[in-house]
Order: C-alpha cells, then structure tokens, then sequence
DNA sequence: GTCCTATCTTTACGTTGTAAAGATAAAATC
DNA sequence: GATTTTATCTTTACAACGTAAAGATAGGAC
C-alpha cells in the first residue's frame, strides 16, 4: 500500500510536470555525465534516461544483469533514484516490457504491411515476431522469461493486449475471416493457439539454443529462417470438417 | 576451477560410499527432524534430502523462492550444507532440472506406450507434456525458465537430450519413418521443430496464463485440453512436394 | 520572497550467494 | 585397536542486492 502511493503520487507528478520535463530534454544531455563534475541535482528526464540505462545493462548483461542498482549507476545516479521513479524492481521490469511489447507490435505490423496477400501477411508478421528476439533477446527474456512483471500496471497491460490483438488479427486476416470479439468458435480459437505456440515455441527454443541440435543436421549450415519458413508453409490447417 | 575441484571431489566420494549411504537410507528418517533435539552431525543422504527439499520449495514458493537458504532451512541443515553437494546455486537447479526433464520423459513415454496407432501416439505424448507442466508447474519453471542452467553436467546434458531425443521418435513414428542420426532432410527438420514449438509454445503460453483470454471467449468453459487436442488435430502438415 | 512539493541522495537493514575456516564423524591405514 | 586421513557439516564473514526512511536540493506556486 504504502509503495503503491508512494509511486502513485509520482505518476501524477510527472504528469503534472510534463511542460518543464519536455523543456528539459530538448537540451543536449552533457548533463547527465557524472565524470563531468557539473552533476545537477534534478535531472530533467530521468524516468527516460533510467529506462534507456535498463535497456543497455539488459542487452548488455543479460537479465540476471538488471538489477536497479545496475541500472542507476549505468545512468549515474544513486541506487536509490529508480525507486522513486518505478516504485521497485518490478516497475522498472514492467515498464521495460512494456517497451518491448509496444516495439514487438510494431515490427509485425510493419512487416505485415509490407505484404499484400493474406497468407504472405501472416508469414511475415511470424518472422517478424523471431527476428525482434533474435535482435533483442533481453528484451524478449523481460517480456516472456522474467518473474517480476506487474499485469496489473496500465501499461504494461496495454501494450501485451495490443501485442496479442495483432497477433490474433494477422490470424483472421490469413483465414480471409474477421475474429469476433465476445464469442470463438473452437476452429478459431485452435487457429490463434496455433500460431501464437508455433511462433512463440520456436522462438523460445531457438533463443534457448535448443534446435542447434536440429540446425546442425541440416544440409550445410541451414539458417533458423530457412527452418522456420519450412516449419510454417508446412502448418496449413485442414478445413474444420475434413 | 577451485568450485568445480571441489565439487568434483564430492562426486568422487559419494560414488565411493554409496554402500553405507544406502545403508543410511534403509532407516527411517527421524534422525532429520531437528525439533527432536538428536540432529546427527552426519545426514546420511543429505543430497537426496536436499533434492526433495527443494522440490517441495520450488512448488511451494516459485522459482523465485527457491535459494540455497530456503533449501538448507526446508532441510533442517546449515546455510552452507548445499554448497558442498552442488558447488552453488546452480548445480543445486541444474540437478533438479535433470530430474524434472526425466520424470518428464518417462510421462512422454508411458502415455506414448498406452496408445497403438502411431498418430494417437504423437497426440498423447503430447497431451502428457502439458499435463505434466501443469501438475508441476515449479519444475517446468526450472527446466525451461530458469537462468542457472549449467548444461555442461552430464546429469542435466544427458536429461535434456534424452528428453528431446524421445520427443523426436515420436515425431518419426507419427510419420511412419525412423529419423536418422546424421542428416535431416529440412522436410523432417521442419515437422520436428512445429512438433516441439507447438507444444512447448502451448504449454508455455497456458503457464503464463496468456490464453486465459481465448478460453474464456470459448463456449462454456471449455478447458485447456480441448483447446489442445483441437490444436493439434487440426496441424496434420501437407506432404512434401505439394 | 516564502512555502510547498517533487526529485534525488544518504543511511540503514535484512536477505541472498559464496568463500574460508573450524568442528565432527566416518573410513582407511597401520 | 589406535591413529591418520578424508568427507561432511557448521560457523563466520563479506559483498551485492531490494527496499525503507530520512535528509538535501531546487523548481514552481502563491
């Protein structure tokens, strides 16, 4: 309870203060160095800059890694500073996914957008979805692999909602059908699990390292795309009655 | 060098008095409890004890309450008595992911054994892998969702691959052929990886409770394994060439 | 110009993993 | 059978972590 308000008072604030922050960041950040001596007690954007640190100390040393003290002294505050910012550790992680989820979603509308037919629109969209974890595995890891993660936080709600409505969406477009909102049949509800598990399961294998197994038998050095695209083309469902 | 020296002289010994740790094992095991005063200086099978303590930990507290402490209180013994049987926190989690990857194996391979046409086969394997995922969802944390994985253990290496390698004969019975060794045509590669994303995804997905929200736009209730069987039903993948 | 409030730092505490040294009992050797 | 060796377990210690609480600072409101 008391976390919670005490971080809530802070989301107001920062509201409140948008004009001042925005201000701020429209100045070169020379500031923000620690080495330079000069180090301003306020920041101006420190919320942003935290969340740019976690993503470095992320990618950089994995998510074991990302500790809040980690991410403060990558950004050159106290260990202290990102509490009042995100509350605890799970803030700052939820926050980050939900970075992660809003980027995700991304990705694969662009690259369904970048098809015209329905079927070649979802298998963009699918490789899509492998090659933002394989560009981005800390972030991947945050969003699916991490323990701390707060649902209950507006954005990071959001942002996974959005994320898996696309995903469904690409599933409707592709069986030239639109999915309803309130009632699923089970053909359709089979067509969504089946495309999120296949993309999902072969992404986590394969950042897992756990189909090398399977890429080494392959003819010379077969890539996990070429894999993939084998794996899809040959996952036509049959018709509901056949 | 000095953890595993350490370690390795451990393994040394226990091969070494296995017949007096049997003979330890054969009593009944009062002589744990340490509210009865008479706590023996000597556990008599303290790694196994230790293994069944973090068992219960890990599916009691999550994969995020399981520390050696937590384990070395479960157990009754000093915070320092798992270092010398596992080296560290993760040759403790490497072990009991081996472990849970061959309970894991033997339900794949039983429910496999109870069906007879090669088809019905592959659908129950796959069925009691998420059914042993749901009945130990702890366990699955560790082998597919922890970070302390130490796969140059044999225990864990030769686990993991015997589990993987069980799932790829079935993979080859349900296609009326047997998998080679050496070489994979990318047709077989690619039914081999859609098999173990399908359900790996799934079952991933299902954990993390991220298909609550097509389970419920389902009519009555209908329960994870329907949604799985229809899945499943519905990914007979076309032939080769057409 | 003064007060208020958000922001950031400092200090402190309990928990963790891990190393190192000490204590104890079982096994090995003579 | 006594002694030495070795494996096992405990105690002590330390750095890193998350988190709480209090203090310092500065920007904005009045």
């Amino acid at each position: 309870m008391a976390k919670t308000s005490r971080e809530n008072k802070v989301v107001r604030t920062v509201a409140r203060t948008r004009k001042p922050a925005r201000a701020a960041a429209e100045r070169p950040a020379e500031r923000r160095r620690k080495s330079s001596g000069d180090t301003p007690y306020h920041h101006g954007d420190l919320r942003e800059a935290l969340l740019q640190a976690a993503e470095r100390v992320l990618e950089r040393d994995g998510l074991a890694g990302l500790t809040l003290r980690a991410v403060a002294r990558e950004a050159g505050v106290s260990h202290a500073a990102p509490t009042h910012h995100f509350g605890d550790l799970t803030g700052l992680v939820s926050e980050l996914a939900a970075i992660g989820f809003r980027m995700f979603n991304e990705a694969m509308v662009a690259a369904g957008n970048s098809e015209t037919l329905p079927i070649m629109k979802g298998l963009a969209s699918a490789k899509a979805y492998v090659a933002y974890a394989q560009a981005h595995p800390g972030m991947y890891g945050v969003m699916f692999r991490s323990a701390r993660l707060d649902y209950s936080r507006p954005s990071l709600h959001e942002a996974s909602d959005a994320a898996f409505a696309g995903l469904t969406r690409g599933v409707g477009a592709s069986r030239h059908e639109q999915i309803p909102e309130d009632g699923l049949s089970l053909d359709q509800a089979a067509a969504i699990a089946r495309a999120w598990s296949l993309v999902h399961g072969f992404t986590t294998l394969l950042l897992d390292g756990r189909l090398t197994g399977i890429l080494e038998r392959l003819p010379e050095g077969t890539s996990a795309d070429k894999l993939l695209d084998a794996m899809l083309r040959g996952s036509v469902p049959r018709p509901p009655g056949a």
